[in-house]
DNA sequence: TAGTTTTGCGCAAACCATTGCGCTAAATAA
DNA sequence: TTATTTAGCGCAATGGTTTGCGCAAAACTA
């Protein structure tokens, strides 16, 4: 071949030795079959296309004729090649524990655009909530060599994030975080929106208030528990520990808990449900027992979402700036894949707004 | 360095020769390296970890010393580099309009879990219901050599897919289709819910029923609009076209068009949304337009949510399976991928389910 | 004419795993 | 002892792109 190549240059092209690959042939095009069309190398081609062509001194002519050629074959560079040689993908891994969940998906939503507008494409794994699961992803796309990772992280250990931090992987954690690793965070002010949500409880005269919780021991979880008790505290008022129940961020648990609490519990005045899911539970619950809001029942709910304006009492909540949440793990993200020596920013607490509907009722 | 080799290997080690490279290194761990450990070639190291050990006989001794140091390094071939020669990626493309749209997060959720165990991982493309994203996505899917794309394509026009078919790439489009492309399709049964849902509402007194449409010609949208259509000529009654609106999916597209309808029409005397968020607009209209449901007005959507149930008047629905959806897609799209010779199998259309709540009114 | 600079581009390695073909040495058969 | 088998594994090409180093020819200088 590079015979022919040297053949068909110093002499006059005979009859064509190269028929297929001159072809306009539907299959693949290569950076190679580019190169042999027009009788240059490889690096040429490669050059002119990455708009090296002047600081490699390559003549107008040749710059031309390979870039009308490229873009006659529509020509892109194998992805996969190119990152091999370049260790950089141009991809970045999301890992969230649950996709269909509204809240993530509008945080996945932003990170897609972000990412898009950095020229990244973005691998999806769905954790299911399950940290085994969260542990193979991530070994996943580690191999896959992205080049930085979001994650929404379920356990409530960081173990299996130290190797890709001493590998100088860029990271952001968002929503739960991990203090003891130093690393980036974007999360929204949990405790701020607890304790103003409690407050807000407290001063339309409510005392014994239930929390359902989520899962224990994340994050979010810690930081809204603290809110909800420094709000007591602040108070002066008596927190009754037998009040705080739950483990999960699901429906689920929230019409279990919610359930049981009314059956043990006939005093309890207001509920503070962690997540939009619970509080979905806890609406489950509270129709069964033919509990009316607010009038019986009042109820404060995390997460703000289109619905919550519509329901049979419109629902005060804890708004999370999902998007901004989204927005801002992109360029914290991005900060670190474009300067990589720098020690990552630590975190950042982004306010919740107190929604007022109808759910409280005042005393 | 392959002198090297030889020299140990005939010879006894002598000192040292590969200093670092023999050193656990915390940087990537390769095949090569694995074999320049052990002084056996690459190509042992690949048989063995692929398990071809037995066929291409293979020493036990040097099987079981290979794959003890592969795991200890804990190696995984780098994907890039089996992608490329294998011409397999292990990689799907996800194309979805809006992912924080609940429904196609809930299409999503199904096809990452259908996928990973399938032990493929998912490139997420969200188009921003704009066709020069799609094709935009799809040409980026492509340079990064996916295995086959799952779709919820947003155009009216297929133009773009014809060279993906053409390319014999293994392709599933969801919810949305194109007749005249001979793709494998999973969809709701658009038509027959939407003629349920109407027929539901003329059994029940309604004659001036408002259509609030989606994204025209799309084919969801028209199979709802011919199904409402159908309902009332089965029942011999005239509809009016002044009652089909909307151009939309969206929550805004529902607001406005029911605030422009109220104007215009007080006769109306039910509503069918034709998606969730048209839904949550219209509910908005009416809410400051103070006409209560289903007194004033009824309505039917499509979709049915988790909240639909605890809203102010629990809504009846009309039920699409997304988790089925999002199922049925993966299990077309590896029946494509395992059997890549073979003729799609075309569309499927899973039931909906009309799931009666107290949003429409008996006249 | 010989020497120097500039122009214009090519060679081949590197990235990493996979695989068809084939080689060597030991074991067995004749 | 020679011929044949077989166990056990290696060589080198392949896939596509990028890039450091360097070469050959043309242009220019002396």
């Amino acid at each position: 071949m590079q015979k022919n190549k040297r053949l068909r240059r110093k002499k006059s092209p005979p009859i064509s030795v190269i028929p297929a690959n001159g072809e306009l042939s539907r299959s693949h095009t290569t950076l190679k079959r580019i190169a042999n069309q027009l009788d240059v190398s490889m690096s040429t081609v490669s050059r002119v296309l990455s708009g090296q062509a002047r600081s490699h001194r390559i003549s107008p002519q040749t710059e031309a004729a390979v870039s009308n050629l490229a873009r006659h074959f529509n020509f892109v560079p194998n992805q996969l090649a190119r990152g091999l040689r370049l260790k950089k993908t141009l991809t970045i891994g999301l890992v969230i524990p649950d996709i269909s969940n509204p809240f993530f998906a509008g945080i996945a939503h932003q990170v897609a655009l972000g990412a898009r507008q950095h020229g990244y494409s973005i691998l999806l794994c769905d954790s299911q909530e399950d940290v085994e699961l969260e542990i193979q992803s991530l070994g996943l796309l580690r191999h896959r060599h992205v080049d930085g990772l979001v994650i929404c992280p379920v356990g409530t250990s960081a173990k299996h994030l130290v190797d890709l931090v001493q590998a100088h992987l860029p990271i952001v954690l968002v929503d739960r975080y991990f203090p003891d690793l130093p690393l980036s965070y974007v999360g929204a002010d949990n405790l701020a929106g607890a304790a103003e949500a409690t407050n807000y409880l407290i001063a339309n005269g409510h005392r014994r208030i239930a929390c359902l919780q989520g899962i224990r021991g994340s994050s979010p979880n810690e930081f809204r528990l603290r809110g909800y008790r420094e709000a007591f505290a602040k108070n002066q008022l008596p927190e009754d520990p037998a009040l705080i129940v739950g483990d999960s961020f699901g429906e689920q648990s929230g019409y279990i808990e919610t359930k049981l609490l009314l059956r043990a519990r006939k005093d309890v005045t207001a509920i503070l449900a962690f997540s939009n899911l619970i509080a979905l539970g806890a609406l489950r619950a509270l129709a069964e027992e033919k509990l009316r809001i607010p009038d019986d029942i009042s109820i404060i709910a995390f997460d703000d979402q289109p619905y919550a304006a519509h329901l049979a009492t419109p629902m005060t909540t804890v708004a999370q700036p999902f998007s901004e949440m989204g927005e801002v793990a992109v360029k914290l993200l991005f900060d670190q894949i474009q300067s990589p020596q720098q020690e990552p920013k630590g975190g950042i607490l982004l306010p919740t707004r107190l929604i007022v509907r109808r759910s409280v009722k005042k005393l």
